[in-house]
RNA sequence: GGGCCGCUAGCUCAACUGGCAGAGCGCCGUGCUGAUAACGCGGAGGUAGGUGGUUCGAGUCCACCGCGGCCCA
């Protein structure tokens, strides 16, 4: 309009936000926005992020967009806070999950497989494969909007890595902490390898039958006497050393017929048919008792073994209250039997076999020879009782075997001497929420037990222990350059496998361990060693231990968050972390988890090209934190429509008008804000208020109390401040309060860009390049509360002046009176409003007086002639708005208009023409039919007009 | 078997320290609208998973039980 320049790009009200991520993400490319962001924050105060490594091992799905969008959002904070956020890519490369992946692809199985298709050109497939999801997580990282340097990006199979890894352990091999140990571990005898804890939670199956067994364990002293016991896995039966009793349970003696039969006495339901209680003991009185083996093959010849010992394990909610000890194949047995100095020796082979010395069964499968175990007990009439059970029991995740527990030499940390560093450490960090590091982290942390470091595999950081062959004496390296070979060398296996080193103490030839670390230490070494520390980047280093922040979803209780703190408090003796974010699952529509075995995992693209990334961002910043997340279409579709579009059109509308008025926010001096009209007032002092508090949840990390005031804001802003204040923006004449109004909402609509950046990152910049024409929203400054502007006595009002004009509404509603018909007065509960406020509830209930007070809502509904027609212009209005529409118009067209009514609509057409004319920017109103103006007739109060516009040019 | 979390309208979820049970979506009715894929008002829809307890008062605190999710065994 008029001669006015326009400082704003039109915004498209159908805006798509997928197609403007899309243009923002390669803007940000070109412009190096991020790098930029980095620039100008150098020197300042850092604020330190640590990126948790990603497996590389399979395609990322949403459910990793969550843990990444909470990463983002706080660098992008601290770095519109003023400092220096340093991001630094990682990824984790090594392991079982690669390996796997690997053999997929490669069409083959199992160690021997890997060994005849060549252990090297096995890791160059490991290598390749990690780099090609690599380019996939970089993909989808770069469409979420998570900033970070990925150019410069850790990985942990680089040589520099696994050197600050082997530092790591001589640290600890120096401390006095690694040690080779003899434990049970869950085994597949067919893939010959023992499992971790992460593997063997995926392979748990409900209702497997297994054979559950009562056996008499005859007393040397009396063979009339037998001791009960109970098992569900017979072939360890050949292994049995001891039996374990609880030192301070009851036990009964029963006779039945000619045999006596000794039970705990809370499980005498074990017994079968009747029985006579012959004496009564305690489990300390049983203690020493010699019982009769039931084989000759599980005990050297040397030493004191089958006979009954106390143990605190045993307990009387199942079984007989007499617990078969085989020391080799429960983990609460080898304890017991290294505590007591019970003998012992292994009658089954690595491949779950019988050896030949037991000769009854020798070769047989430990579960093929379950039953055979069984029948030769029964004819030797030591079987008391069989039946069958079904309960939860481990299988292999990759082969479906059955796994047994086995005991075999595993390299442990003694992470058990630094227990309680470690749980004070957590006591000490920032958990949200709270109960994960209580709960959760705190009590398996009190359950500490050593860290397993040893993997019989492939690829992984090679452990740098080497060992005699002549004496036995063992060294941890540290360095590539200490075994003669260069820094950048290739360490992996099976190169590294043919350094051997001269024996220091008896000049034989030292050969390294055939084992791999496990990759879980590789990823918790990310502080220093993606620095290169302590051959490099030491003083980076320094600079940024511990991390301010770090964020992962919760299945890294027992990963990442543990290996972190335990290294960190082992080699610096603190944790790495002082605040973590531990974020829940996600679950698709129907509440499931999204696994890839389920099948319901939602393709991160199709989520980015139907609904955008700041709709999935948003979702997961709005949810609770650390719950689960049901995120589908239909959430999707919810938030855009609910909060991202609400919002864009705030922005549409003013940029529509301001546009038309050549509004400029640098073209006049600011109306000060107390002298600018209640509404713009009232909407200042709530965005005062959600900028504090927005501020103040974001610095203790709490996203919800930010994500949900900010949400509330753009609902009032849509539903409240625009709704009223459309008039002052549509009206003809450039007033003071059309400054005001503009200036406001100007001014309110940069500021949630800044305060929705970390958020919602590309609607943020779209708004905020567009209404400040500076290059990006991520380089501004976090905006901080005008405490000028804060009037709660104000808000209270508006509130009140809220709830006045429901329930004035409501009582038209239930008076059949539409609100185009303007009414003469209104008596309202409540204190009597401010006039400035009273007129907006006048405006919104369309009646002339409002007088407070009342003990509820009355009207006036006495309608005057000139009401009357006052009502029927707004008709008018509201059919001539209409058709304007219809014509194609342009908001800011004149036009002129004819009319051609009769009776009533005439009359209000006569006597109200100087406010129809303004309200339709009608330069004329003239009554009759035009030629050759096209029109249309309406109804209008349910008479026939017919109405015609031409537009003035 | 143990631990953590959850269970509130048909669906998704709120409610500072105990104080009259709410919103959004969906449904029905109605109104408003030259920003909106909208919005307003009204309506239907709730024994708050169950049972006890503490309290003047419990969705909220305690105990036990049930169901679901996750983690561990």
């Amino acid at each position: 309009m008029k001669e006015a320049r326009a400082v704003f790009e039109p915004v498209d009200p159908k805006v798509s936000f997928p197609a403007l991520e899309r243009e923002l993400v390669e803007f940000w490319k070109q412009d190096q926005t991020f790098e930029e962001s980095l620039r100008i924050r150098e020197g300042a105060p850092r604020f330190v992020f640590y990126e948790g490594p990603p497996t590389a091992n399979g395609k990322p799905g949403t459910h990793h967009i969550l843990p990444r969008a909470f990463k983002d959002v706080f660098g992008r904070y601290w770095t519109m806070k003023g400092r220096f956020v340093e991001r630094k890519a990682g990824w984790d490369t090594h392991g079982l999950p690669v390996e796997l992946e690997v053999e997929k692809e490669l069409k083959i199985s199992g160690k021997q497989q890997i060994e005849e298709y060549g252990v090297a050109e096995f890791n160059e497939r490991c290598k390749e494969s990690v780099h090609r999801y690599v380019r996939q997580w970089r993909e989808m990282s770069e469409r979420m909007a998570f900033w970070q340097d990925y150019d410069n990006a850790y990985w942990t199979y680089h040589s520099d890595y696994i050197q600050s890894v082997w530092w790591a352990l001589k640290q600890m091999w120096d401390q006095g902490l690694v040690y080779l140990g003899f434990r049970v571990a869950p085994y597949c005898p067919r893939c010959m390898t023992p499992l971790s804890s992460h593997e063997l939670a995926q392979g748990y199956k409900d209702d497997t039958p297994d054979p559950s067994v009562y056996v008499r364990f005859r007393l040397k002293s009396d063979p009339k006497t037998s001791l009960l016991a109970w098992t569900t896995t017979p072939w360890t039966l050949p292994g049995n050393v001891a039996l374990a009793v609880g030192a301070d349970i009851g036990y009964l003696k029963v006779r039945q017929g000619q045999e006596n039969v000794i039970v705990a006495e809370a499980r005498a339901d074990a017994l079968e048919g009747e029985y006579e209680v012959v004496e009564r003991m305690r489990g300390q009185d049983l203690a020493g008792l010699d019982y009769e083996p039931l084989y000759p093959y599980s005990v050297p010849s040397e030493g004191r073994a089958q006979y009954v010992v106390d143990a605190d394990f045993v307990s009387t909610e199942e079984g007989t209250g007499i617990v078969h000890t085989s020391a080799l194949y429960g983990a609460d047995d080898l304890r017991l039997c290294q505590e007591k100095g019970i003998p012992f020796r292994h009658t089954v082979d690595l491949r779950g076999r019988f050896i030949p010395e037991v000769e009854k069964f020798a070769g047989l499968f430990v579960k093929d020879a379950d039953p055979l175990i069984v029948e030769d007990l029964r004819e030797r009439r030591l079987l008391y009782k069989e039946a069958v059970v079904r309960h939860t029991y481990p299988f292999c995740w990759r082969c479906d075997t059955a796994l047994i527990y086995y005991a075999l030499n595993s390299w442990y940390v003694r992470t058990t001497d630094r227990k309680e560093k470690l749980v004070s450490q957590n006591a000490a960090t920032n958990w949200v929420p709270p109960y994960m590091g209580t709960g959760r982290m705190g009590d398996w942390l009190a359950n500490n037990v050593d860290w397993a470091i040893s993997r019989s595999r492939y690829w992984g950081t090679p452990l740098p222990f080497w060992v005699c062959e002549s004496c036995e004496e063992s060294r941890c390296v540290e360095s590539a350059e200490e075994i003669g070979l260069p820094r950048d060398a290739d360490l992996h296996r099976p190169h590294i496998d043919q350094v051997t080193l001269p024996c220091a103490k008896c000049g034989g030839t030292m050969r390294r361990i055939p084992e791999v670390l496990d990759c879980w230490f590789d990823s918790g070494a990310m502080p220093f060693a993606q620095r290169g520390y302590p051959q490099h980047g030491k003083q980076l280093f320094e600079e940024t231990f511990p991390a301010d922040f770090i964020a992962e979803a919760v299945d890294q209780t027992r990963g990442w968050f543990y290996s972190l703190l335990a290294e960190s408090v082992i080699l610096f003796g603190r944790n790495a972390y002082k605040n973590v974010i531990c974020t829940g699952h996600v679950l698709d529509e129907r509440g499931q988890k999204a696994s890839k075995s389920r099948g319901n995992v939602l393709d991160p693209n199709y989520v980015f090209d139907h609904f955008g990334s700041d709709a999935i961002r948003w979702i997961f910043f709005t949810a609770p934190v650390g719950e689960s997340y049901r995120v589908g279409p239909q959430a999707l579709q919810e938030v855009v429509r609910r909060f991202m579009l609400p919002l864009w059109n705030v922005y549409s509308f003013f940029v529509t008008y301001a546009r038309i008025d050549g509004f400029d926010p640098a073209g006049r001096a600011a109306v000060p804000v107390g002298q600018r009209p209640v509404l713009d007032r009232w909407l200042l002092s709530r965005l005062s208020g959600l900028v504090r508090t927005a501020d103040v949840a974001l610095e203790r990390y709490d996203v919800n109390g930010a994500s949900r005031p900010l949400e509330a804001f753009v609902e009032d802003l849509s539903t409240w401040y625009v709704r009223r204040s459309r008039r002052r923006f549509w009206k003809s004449e450039s007033d003071a309060d059309k400054t005001a109004a503009y200036q406001t909402l100007h001014e309110v609509l940069v500021t949630v860009a800044r305060l929705l950046a970390p958020f919602v990152p590309f609607l943020a910049e779209a708004m905020y390049r567009n209404l400040t024409g500076e290059r990006s929203v991520h380089l501004a400054d976090f905006p901080t509360a005008e405490v000028g502007a804060h009037d709660p006595g104000l808000e209270t009002q508006m509130a009140a002046a809220r709830r006045a004009v429901e329930a004035g509404l409501a009582a038209r509603d239930a008076a059949h009176l539409k609100v185009r018909q303007p009414l003469n007065a209104a008596v309202l509960p409540g204190d009597p409003l401010p006039e400035e406020i009273a007129g907006i509830v006048r405006d919104e209930l369309n009646v002339k007086q409002l007088k407070f007070g009342g003990a509820g809502v009355s009207l006036d509904t006495n309608i005057t002639e000139e009401l009357r027609l006052e009502g029927l212009s707004r008709d008018i209005v509201r059919a001539i708005q209409q058709l304007r529409k219809d014509s194609g118009f342009n908001i800011e067209d004149r036009i002129q208009t004819w009319y051609d009514a009769d009776g009533q609509v005439a009359r209000a057409f006569a006597s109200q023409a100087d406010y129809i004319k303004a309200e339709t920017l009608s330069v004329e109103l003239n009554r009759g039919r035009a030629e050759g103006v096209s029109g249309k007739s309406v109804k209008i109060d349910g008479e026939e007009v017919w109405l015609g516009l031409k537009q003035v040019t």
